[in-house]
RNA sequence: GGUAUCAUAGCUCAGUCGGUAGAGCAAAGGACUGAAAAUCCUUGUGUCGCUGGUUCGAUUCCAGCUGAUACCA
């Protein structure tokens, strides 16, 4: 937990794509005349917005966002850059507030932020090449068996099938020649404020009704343009996406339109799943139902609740 | 109106030479420490359309009914 005696506070605002984070992180700031950090993988990249419900130009006017246009898809922006950089900012932020919210849907992105990873070594450049490379040529079998010799430990505690997971341990093996289990200490940092966890949750059925009426509403916005436009760069990693993937599918003729807008909205629904998976595990959100009319007074009550501990 | 074919999981269908059934997709559950909107794992009970008949036993055979489709009028 974090330093008590500190009167900083970052509130986190969790819950699936589509939930109502976005609006409802901006009334926050405003009822704290604060501002609002994303944690969104996606909403950093300033060439993708309508694919990635990304603010509006008038909700970003609404209160000061970072994060948020904040990198360009030609670079490599890792977690582990995010926890770096988004420390560094909060450090900063805090001077002035004493209240940060920080919104997002990805556990992974939260988690850095709140608890931070341990210390990896950077890996070289082209060692992840080269394995996806093997992975293409020589097949998944030979990175078990690598992976096997070379750190038996992770070996057993690894999903074996899942070739990134694979590649990640062997990267960060080929770089150091130290296994990458020896680096995974599962410590969490501690943070110089103090954090509260609000998720924002909805019933399955009215959560996809929404995600499914958000993506005709993207389409209606150009996503089909945004997307077109992006095709250069649909090999990069910020771009193997949900929304970006099925329209590039699309473009290449391997399905018609109206198929790949359902592909959307049903990845999207799996995404959202996903999501929830992660964060039920999170013992320590506290959960809010995104549909009320008085949500923000439901959280801020919440918070005095918790703060008051 | 007549004839034929069909009616099985949310959808598309398979199957049971009579012993109450299984694939794909959808969906659900889960994992996840720098690709995370990524990647990976697990999960198939449904009045086998309705009502009767034959049978030890019917989703399977028979009859009727209802509905769908096709063709003929």
């Amino acid at each position: 937990m974090g330093n008590k005696s500190t009167t900083k506070t970052l509130i986190v605002v969790a819950g699936p794509t589509a939930v109502g984070k976005t609006a409802a992180a901006i009334q926050l700031a405003n009822y704290y005349k604060t501002v609002i950090v994303s944690a969104d993988s996606r909403q950093f990249y300033r060439e993708m917005s309508i694919g990635t419900a990304k603010p509006t130009d008038e909700e970003l006017a609404a209160a000061k966002h970072y994060f948020i246009n904040s990198h360009s898809i030609t670079e490599s922006f890792t977690a582990g850059d995010y926890e770096k950089q988004c420390l560094a900012l909060l450090a900063e932020l805090f001077k002035i507030h004493d209240i940060i919210i920080l919104v997002g849907g990805s556990g992974l992105f939260i988690k850095a932020v709140c608890e931070g990873f341990d210390e990896f070594p950077d890996p070289k450049p082209g060692v992840r090449n080269k394995l996806n490379r093997e992975l293409e040529e020589k097949g998944i079998n030979f990175l078990q068996e690598k992976l096997k010799s070379v750190d038996p430990l992770y070996y057993q505690q690894v999903d074996l099938n899942n070739p990134q997971r694979l590649i990640r341990a062997l990267e960060v093996f080929e770089s150091t020649g130290v296994p990458f289990s020896s680096y995974r200490r599962s410590v969490s940092s501690d943070r110089p404020f103090r954090i509260i966890k609000i998720g924002l949750s909805l019933p399955r059925d009215i959560l996809y009704q929404r995600i499914n009426d958000r993506v005709d509403i993207m389409m209606q916005n150009g996503l089909l343009d945004e997307a077109e436009a992006l095709q250069p760069y649909r090999h990069s990693n910020a771009l193997n996406t949900v929304g970006y993937s099925e329209l590039f599918d699309y473009f290449d003729g391997k399905t018609d339109l109206k198929n790949a807008v359902e592909l959307i909205k049903q990845n999207t629904r799996r995404f959202a799943k996903r999501q929830l998976t992660w964060l039920k595990k999170d013992t320590g959100i506290k959960w809010v139902e995104a549909d009320k009319t008085d949500l923000i007074k439901l959280i801020t009550t919440k918070l005095v609740d918790v703060a008051g501990n």
